[in-house]
DNA sequence: ACGATAAGTGAAATGCGCATTCCAGTAGGA
DNA sequence: TCCTACTGGAATGCGCATTTCACTTATCGT
């Protein structure tokens, strides 16, 4: 509400005056971490960001008030789109397609986000934490759309069939070479393999254990 | 090969004097690491392992010669059971059958030892990574064997389906609530969707993107 | 048994990579 | 022009692996 108007000249939520290029250069550095978070094997330490973005460390930390801050926005910033290309899947197309499409873009958002996984461990992320939140509800919702469609099959806690679709997806990104086809095979076998099931009469893993 | 025989007194390579408490005392620094790996929230520093062990972080370093060859010992003691298991069950069972309880079993270590992959990163581990390069052979061999026996499509490359089933456990270990019925969901889906598959009249992923 | 002596030990010191903070100087904004 | 928010090079602090070094102790020749 009054956030998104502090551009330029002007005052935040008490009286207190913000300069112009310490909004540009907030911006600046934001860009850069975003930009190193993109790249295959970049170091991501504050003076690497000050210097892709051409300021002090000091000035990239101040700007956020810290480094975890900043890669909040950053990554924030990121996953935004995702989560609206998600809804948009969601409303435009039928729940199965929309799951198998929205994974492989998913795959291929991490694979070329490489350093972004690896970088929020042990970190204190919370627009990042509310937005992983939003991505995993429209994932759910496509999965509850397709078992009502029938698309794919009901044996399985949603909950958990959400799980394995998630943490599958990090995995396969994450995984050398990340490559088109390797994606392709997942998504191949996991959407087969969540298609529903003939009775298949010789196996089961029910007696393991 | 050579570390067996290295008990009390003897000598090493060259004519070099071992003194009996030192073979100890990197016995215990193994265990502790070896420990550590297993436990949840371990913070698995030098001095954290030497207390675990009741020695100084120096003995600990000295013992192994660094961090790395400490922890390559630790996760080699570690990997070779699994791998002995590996080529047991493909001797056992047929390839479909090794596989299956293959992946559960793998799936189990994982989860008990979580600190495990978030501590081999930007390390060198040579035990490690080789004893990782027969795991995968081990696994390839199980899927040549179940795609001969015609129990798993052929219709993806070998390679790539290796790289999918080794990501796959390695994600669905390291996911949060790293419960049983999860891991049992993975191979449900991961099985069934490996299944030579029917030639499925409606929907194909080939016109995507 | 009994020293002699060199391997071994560990508390403390060192070094290193990083985030964060200081502060003397710079430059927006009225 | 004046005031003060802002800047960035340098200093600080912290977590950790590794090294130092005065002290212990296992081992062996006697």
């Amino acid at each position: 509400m009054e956030g998104a108007f502090q551009l330029s000249t002007s005052t935040g939520p008490s009286g207190i005056r913000r300069r112009a290029d310490a909004v540009r250069n907030r911006e600046l550095a934001l860009q850069a971490a975003t930009a190193l978070l993109a790249e295959p094997g970049a170091v991501l330490t504050v003076e690497a960001i000050a210097a892709k973005a051409g300021l002090g460390a000091a000035t990239v930390v101040r700007a956020f008030g810290g480094k975890d801050a900043l890669l909040d926005a950053a990554v924030a910033g990121l996953l935004e789109p995702v989560i609206q290309r998600a809804r948009d899947l969601l409303a435009e197309q039928t729940p199965e397609q929309a799951l198998r499409t929205f994974l492989s873009e998913l795959i291929a958002f991490q694979a070329a986000h490489h350093a972004l996984n690896d970088q929020l461990d042990g970190r204190n992320l919370p627009a990042t934490t509310a937005l992983r939140a939003d991505l995993v509800q429209a994932v759910e919702q496509m999965i509850a759309g397709a078992r009502r469609d029938g698309a794919i099959r009901t044996d399985l806690d949603p909950a958990l069939t959400t799980t394995l679709i998630g943490q599958t997806a990090y995995a396969i990104a994450r995984s050398q070479p990340a490559s088109q086809e390797l994606a392709d095979a997942f998504i191949t076998v996991l959407m087969d393999g969540l298609r529903p099931q003939p009775p298949s009469p010789p196996s089961r893993p029910s007696d393991d254990r």
